[in-house]
DNA sequence: TTGAAAGCGTTACCAT
DNA sequence: ATGGTAACGCTTTCAA
């Protein structure tokens, strides 16, 4: 059998150059970087003959040169979620201004793919990385180990107290905004859906949610708090869970996307009228929000910020600033069809 | 100013070991990677070693010495819209499970970023390439060179005339099935929604679109087909040009997600009852389907059997087959709530 | 202006 | 069983 006969084309050298012109190859890369020390008409026929022969520079050569690799590695829960998409969009376009490279991993929102994601991009040398913790993720050997191995690192959206740098939005505050316009919209028996009670995020955000409450002076319920797995399947049942109850809820604050949308469906099932019988708000992107039916009024997150944002702080250490930053992005509350109007 | 006066942890390497160790780097190399040559207590102890160190191969060092960067590149009109994201999702977990590594880059859609992005990864050396061709893409000047340097090459979703293999959908059938459908539901002004007519898989969707006229015996009507630029905006102003039409449509079909969602909104904004007034198929993703109101009757893409075929002919490829292939995912019809019934 | 050589981390080959 | 060394592509330093 023909195996491998056809070899790529293969890459052409500053080597190679040099042979075909008789000269040396320190020459051929001095000229080649426009360094002084050779003369216009060389510089001339070796830049004609590099580009002739489709000359690259090798980037695994300087890399081992400089021990550089001008790449930082990603690691998201789900790179198909609108939310993570654009993020990762974001920062890929502020990296690239840059010069650095990425290379996004998808942790299936399970920590232990994102132990093997981060090995990964370990070994391929990555300069540093960002990452969004995946919502099982409770041991942190596996960022503890970064940190002291002083591979700078980035997290975002769902951060922990590992002393990692971070950016992530105002949770608490736009929970408590978000929970505060339900109120003024009339509803007495709010319900919390979230992730996971280990996720710092699911528990500011219901930390918003119960501080507009008390302050409010609406009494707290504990059947009317739900925080599991988050999943589209997790939020139907859940909320199913909720409608039945002997005094369902007349408002939902969802915390995650898939939360909320899963929610709609369920109460739309069920045949209640939104916002009339029970209103909804959600954390989800401006385009999800849209499309949904009626459309969610949302805490809308600057994606495209939190991304440069991200990326920023991440050079700033690569830069050797050895300081952790806390960012916090703020969001806000947009009013659409699914909450009742003050009063 | 401090500058990069805290140095991150420098790799360590197999020289250093040896150093370490009092042995010879050869002796440490072959240690590592379990070859005999090593007695077993010596073995022992450099594994210790490099375990206690953190030692991590150096990718650079084995892609110097091979020339092999175990590395692809994908290129994407837009990473943040949900179909290519499934698409590049799957393409990756299969990439993986082969060793090998993704760059996924993101021409917006443009011909000229997409040329920027293949130089990109050209200069990364990446071992071959996986790509959407943006909308408006004309000149193949660029592909062409790819083609003429041999570098393994696969588009998916966008094929052209051009010689590169490729992995696309059954766009015709399934576009006539699609039209098909809305004449058995009793539509008589269909009017079809796509992409600029550079696009082959525009051109294929609207030849399935009029062959179905053409056999259903239903007279095509000139201003009801509008291929422009695929984008939101573009979908709305269309459809409602459509809609002031002295004969409106009473179906809509449309080839790309973007312009069915646009068309579902301009219908709904105008008062008009779906399916009762107007049907509308729409190629688009099943989660994008599920929530929009009502539900669009959609042409079901297997994204992840796209990706993954998209990469084994990649792989075929990079493994010395020269051979242009062309691959169908079939597509089907799958009916929501923006049909009306047969008959 | 140009050339020669060392070094980055790894592996393969030959020598001991 | 172990050591020595050349080679991969590139840059840098020193010498001519």
């Amino acid at each position: 059998m023909a195996q491998k006969v056809t070899r790529l084309m293969k890459h052409i050298s500053q080597r190679d150059i040099a042979r075909q012109l008789g000269v040396n190859v320190s020459t051929v890369s001095r000229a080649l970087r426009g360094l002084d020390g050779v003369s216009p008409e060389l510089k001339k026929e070796i830049e004609r003959m590099a580009e002739e022969r489709g000359y690259r520079p090798n980037p695994f050569a300087t890399s081992l040169r400089f021990d550089t690799t001008h790449t930082i590695g990603v690691v998201v829960p789900d790179v198909a979620y609108n939310h993570n998409a654009h993020i990762v969009k974001s920062i890929e376009a502020e990296a690239r201004k840059d010069g650095y490279m990425c290379i996004i991993t998808d942790s299936n929102d399970n920590s232990e793919n994102e132990a093997d994601c981060l090995e990964l991009l370990l070994n391929m040398h990555v300069e540093g990385i960002i990452l969004c913790l995946s919502q099982d993720t409770t041991d942190f050997a596996h960022l503890e180990r970064l940190k002291r191995a002083k591979v700078p690192v980035v997290l975002f959206d769902r951060a922990a107290d590992i002393g990692l740098s971070s950016v992530i939005i105002n949770d608490a505050a736009s929970a408590q905004e978000a929970t505060n316009c339900l109120i003024d919209g009339g509803a007495k028996r709010i319900a919390f859906l979230g992730g996971p009670n280990q996720m710092r995020q699911t528990v500011q955000r219901k930390h918003g949610y119960l501080e507009a409450l008390r302050e409010r002076g609406i009494p707290i319920r504990a059947e009317l708090v739900k925080c599991h797995h988050i999943s589209f399947n997790s939020g139907l049942s859940d909320t199913l869970e909720l409608l039945r109850l002997p005094e369902p809820p007349d408002a939902i604050l969802a915390s995650h996307g898939l939360l909320a949308i899963s929610a709609l469906q369920a109460v739309t099932s069920c045949g209640l009228r939104i916002p009339e019988d029970l209103a909804i708000v959600g954390y989800m992107s401006d385009w999800v929000s849209e499309m949904s039916h009626p459309r969610v009024s949302f805490v809308k997150q600057n994606l495209r910020e939190i991304g440069v944002k991200a990326f920023r702080l991440l050079l700033d250490q690569m830069n050797g600033d050895d300081s952790v930053q806390h960012v916090v992005v703020k969001a806000r509350l947009e009013l659409r069809d699914s909450t009742r109007k003050m009063g």
